[in-house]
RNA sequence: GCGGACGUGGCGGAAUGGUAGACGCAAGGGACUUAAAAUCCCUAGGAAUGUUUUCCGUCCGGGUUCGAGUCCCGGCGUCCGCACCA
């Protein structure tokens, strides 16, 4: 292989590109053996939705892995960097319903598409493995696993409310429901009680919390965000007693869950959720409250409305007993702010120290007593008037807890209660609560993996047997009328039940894509294994991922689901660890101005022309000359039109260019702001590199290193290896911004040392010279692998840079023989001083004393202090 | 409301408590050219100034330290996540 472009041309990134990738392919140097004997790395990046297009967020993410990839490939790892599909999901039906095309047809087309534009980035992908999660070859294993968990416990049949679209005949995730109303249907959501599956996920809550722990290459952010979702309370169980007389069904108690137990004394009513038993049994007798209880459902909907929805109760009547004072009795009300699926769905108001419950009794007048009284406070005036008191302090009005601290209250009246006893049971029991809910995957949906499950009148739910796995979706399916095609194919749903023979009929809910996306990258360590959804070898050798990279939207949802899942698989014998993902990376969004014409439409940014600086920039449509108006810099979207085509930026100036460019402008877990000049930048960059690599080729050097070297050489040497001492580090962590830099030093050092290059340089220098090279090409390598195979070649080299070794440093190297150390006076830089690398304290000390600026600055004194930190700066405190 | 992150030139950003502004972009000046593009060289935080030095400077106000962009306390601002979770 040689170079096409000769030395005196531009570099021809297109034509140069495409040969490569060729190449690459035809070597078959990405694909990765499982029995590799050498250390693993696996490096995965999250898989995208096959849209159709990949956008500028596609091109950072998969740059960021590729250039980890090749740098463990370089460090002599075995390195596993696959990639599939994220293949199910809506907008594969939404484009059947829109465009007449089938969900199937649409996805394996666009499949093709993006598949070809990836190929074009030159991401060094192990392509032998990849896999569509809408392949009856991946679900399959989908469904024996959702079988494996049902056996082992971890599935769940129940009802739960959902948004459900009356117009589209399906339910709505809560994000699909903008201000009450379906996003694609525009009908008022209301809310069903529908039967679902779950996988148990909330057995896994204090697992999932404790792991968080041991996630130690883990952005600290991402663990808040999951601490706080899975949402850990510790509190109390606690029965109250009802005063039969006024329970509509002579119903005897009524059990709350409480982390304030403390605050018992300070109760004022009692609160229960609309949806409680209870207050389901006092609207059968009460109209009334059967129309309250009625409202609030309406209200539920739209997340607007819970957000701004006031206070609402209605006093049922019944009457509760404190467990403390038997003639206490406390009002039972039904308000809407109560949630049915969160402990009990009851709870004892205390309104002094609860903003809600303050809120709810000023409304009805049922007034507070403060029991929490902070420090440094008088116990007889304090008061609650609008705000509650959440902090710290001592108990008052509070009987056998006066004078206690919260924990000590708390403690009290849980050992109290806990040691009585009525019916048989305590009256109060420790508890631990989680926010985690399980994890609904019922989808009333076509485009998703079906749910291998059969209904039988005499049978009830009955697994489909595994040799009849996989359940397929059905081709001959209409998106002419709303809802699920599956439930009204003619002949689909219709089977014989598996224990009975009888007439049965099919689950057609299908899962929740997450659950696709929840084990892809274990599928990924042995994708072609028909038997089991993993090789348990295979899986537990390259598990966990080394190096996941994503963006932050999916924090929660996809990496939670993710780390339960491989824990249920573990369960069930498919994997051999809880954690997948042992390092994540949450990469920031690639953002660009936006443009809107006078008119007041989005304005795309290959029609604005722009003129002017700073302030006086001002734009024009292209076309017409009209004038456009600057917006803010956002995300890049369709809806704002300010998005740029990769395709577009590569036949251009290449990938190389726009793969760099996402690396150099910003740290990789912030923002890039994508700038027509810094592309620009990018690509003058590439060319630059090309003409001196031409140069370093055209260098007569000898073959053997020369035994020694002189300061000329010996500066470029030092040059070269401190690069690559930095370059290592700094992608090692990731810091691809600072990575370029170096290498951006690096090149201005060795251009500057070849423009003082004679026609003819001496031998040590010319080979200097050459070993730079050799090292720069390698650097960039992992960023810009096309041109650097391309350098590569023309440097005479018949190896594929892409096969090659990461260079060795030499340490030597790294360390100078003399050093200057900034000299403070009183921590303000005054002078430098160079001294040996080996001087001592007393040394420098002295050397820095005999300096004319602090001879100045002590003016004949001695210096208070001398402080020397070596190999840092000396300070002269005078 | 709760939780978190961040705040440095014209811009993106560097800086284990140790020379603030690396590197890039944009800009200005110059060289080459008939001209342009490309390329190369020089300048560049602000102010003052006798061209070699001084003062100011990392959102604001305090503090710790020989020394603070960095650590601590209190504000202000921006962004993100969660949001009736008892």
């Amino acid at each position: 292989m040689t170079a096409d472009s000769s030395k005196n041309e531009r570099y021809n990134a297109r034509a140069a590109e495409t040969r490569w990738q060729k190449t690459w392919d035809e070597r078959g140097i990405f694909a990765t053996q499982n029995d590799d004997p050498r250390p693993k790395y696996y490096v995965l990046e999250m898989f995208p939705y096959p849209s159709g297009r990949i956008h500028m967020g596609h091109v950072r993410n998969y740059t960021m892995g590729d250039v980890v990839a090749r740098f463990k490939r370089a460090m002599g790892n075995a390195v596993l960097h696959p990639m599939g599909w994220d293949a199910f999901g809506m907008p594969a039906e939404n484009a059947a319903i829109d465009r007449k095309v089938h969900p199937k047809a649409w996805t394996y087309d666009n499949i093709a598409s993006m598949k070809a534009q990836l190929k074009s980035m030159g991401l060094s992908l192990d392509w032998a493995r990849e896999i569509a999660t809408c392949d009856p070859s991946y679900y399959k294993h989908q469904q024996k696993m959702f079988l494996d968990f049902l056996k082992a416990g971890l599935v769940e049949r129940k009802q739960s409310k959902v948004n459900w679209d009356p117009v589209d005949h399906t339910v709505l995730a809560n994000e699909q429901v903008i201000d009450g109303r379906g996003w694609r249907s525009g009908a008022v959501v209301e809310q069903r009680e529908l039967t679902q599956w779950f996988f148990k996920i909330s057995d896994y809550s204090e697992d999932l919390l404790e792991a968080l722990d041991t996630l130690d290459r883990w952005p600290e952010k991402v663990r808040l965000m999951q601490k706080n979702w899975i949402g850990r309370s510790e509190g109390l169980l606690l029965r109250f007693m009802l005063d039969p007389a006024t329970a509509p069904n002579k119903e005897s108690e009524l059990e709350i869950f409480t982390t304030r137990p403390d605050t018992l004394f300070g109760a004022k009513f009692m609160a229960i959720s609309p949806d409680h038993p209870l207050a389901i049994a006092a609207a059968a007798k009460n109209p009334k409250l059967a129309e309250f209880i009625e409202q609030c459902r309406r209200m539920g909907t739209s997340q607007a409305a819970i957000d701004t929805a006031e206070k609402m109760g209605f006093d049922t009547g019944i009457k509760a007993i404190h467990p403390f004072d038997a003639d206490w009795k406390l009002p039972v009300y039904v308000a809407n702010f109560i949630l049915m699926d969160y402990g009990t769905g009851a709870i004892f108001g205390c309104p002094a120290h609860d903003q809600r419950d303050l809120d709810f009794v000023n409304k009805y007048g049922l007034g507070n007593t403060p029991v929490v009284c902070p420090e440094g406070q008088d116990p007889a005036t304090f008061v609650v008037t609008t705000t509650a008191y959440d902090g710290d302090g001592r108990m008052i009005h509070s009987r056998f807890l006066d004078g206690m601290t919260i924990e000590q209250a708390k403690e009290e009246v849980a050992k109290r209660l806990e040691k009585e006893s009525r019916g048989n049971r305590p009256m109060a029991q420790r508890q631990v609560n989680y926010r985690l809910r399980d994890w609904g995957i019922s989808r009333q949906r076509y485009w998703g993996c079906p749910i291998p499950i059969i209904h039988c009148a005499k049978c009830g739910t009955v697994p489909v047997p595994e040799k009849d796995l996989p359940v397929t979706l059905p081709d001959d399916v209409s998106f002419d009328k709303p809802g699920n095609p599956l439930d009204r194919h003619p002949t689909w749903k219709n089977v014989k039940c598996p224990q009975c023979d009888g007439a049965a009929r099919r689950e057609t809910d299908t899962m929740d894509t997450f659950v696709d996306s929840s084990w892809y990258f274990a599928r990924f360590t042995d994708p072609w294994i028909t038997t089991a959804p993993t090789d348990l070898k295979c899986v537990n050798e390259w598990l966990p991922v080394d190096q996941y990279i994503g963006g932050i939207e999916h924090a929660i949802l996809h990496l939670l689901y993710s780390r339960f899942f491989t824990r249920a698989m573990h369960k069930t014998g498919h994997t051999g660890m809880d954690e997948p993902f042992a390092g994540l990376f949450t990469q920031g969004m690639v953002v660009h101005e936006t443009y809107r014409s006078k008119s007041g439409e989005w304005v795309e940014p290959a029609n604005v022309k722009i003129d002017g600086l700073g302030d006086a920039r001002s734009a024009t449509l292209a076309s017409t000359g009209e004038p456009v108006e600057i917006g803010s810099i956002e995300k890049m979207s369709k809806s704002k039109k300010n998005t740029i085509d990769p395709d577009d930026i590569i036949a251009a100036y290449g990938a190389d260019t726009a793969r760099w460019f996402m690396l150099s402008d910003s740290p990789p877990e912030r923002d890039v702001i994508w700038t027509e000049e810094g592309v620009q930048g990018a690509w003058r960059f590439v060319q630059r590199l090309w003409r001196l690599v031409g140069e370093i080729a055209d260098i007569q050097a000898p073959a053997a290193r020369p035994a020694q070297f002189g300061d000329q050489a010996l500066a470029v040497r030092k040059a070269a290896h401190r690069a690559l001492a930095h370059v290592s580090d700094d992608i090692a962590k990731l810091r691809f911004n600072r990575c370029v830099a170096h290498i951006y030093e690096f090149t201005n050092a060795l251009g500057d040392a070849i423009g003082g290059a004679e026609t003819a340089p001496a031998p040590d220098f010319a080979w200097s010279l050459r070993e730079a090279g050799d090292i720069l090409v390698r650097l960039f390598h992992p960023m810009m692998p096309h041109l650097a195979e391309e350098c590569w070649a023309a440097l005479g080299r018949k190896s594929l840079v892409s096969a090659e070794a990461w260079p060795q440093v030499e340490p030597d190297l790294l360390v100078e023989s003399t050093i200057t150390l900034p000299v403070q006076i009183n921590g303000k830089k005054r002078a430098d001083v160079t001294v040996s690398r080996d001087a001592g304290k007393a040394d420098i000390e002295a050397a820095v004393l005999a300096l004319d600026a602090v001879i100045k600055a002590l003016d004949g004194k001695r210096p208070k202090k001398v402080i020397v930190v070596p190999q840092r700066i000396v300070n002269v405190v005078a």
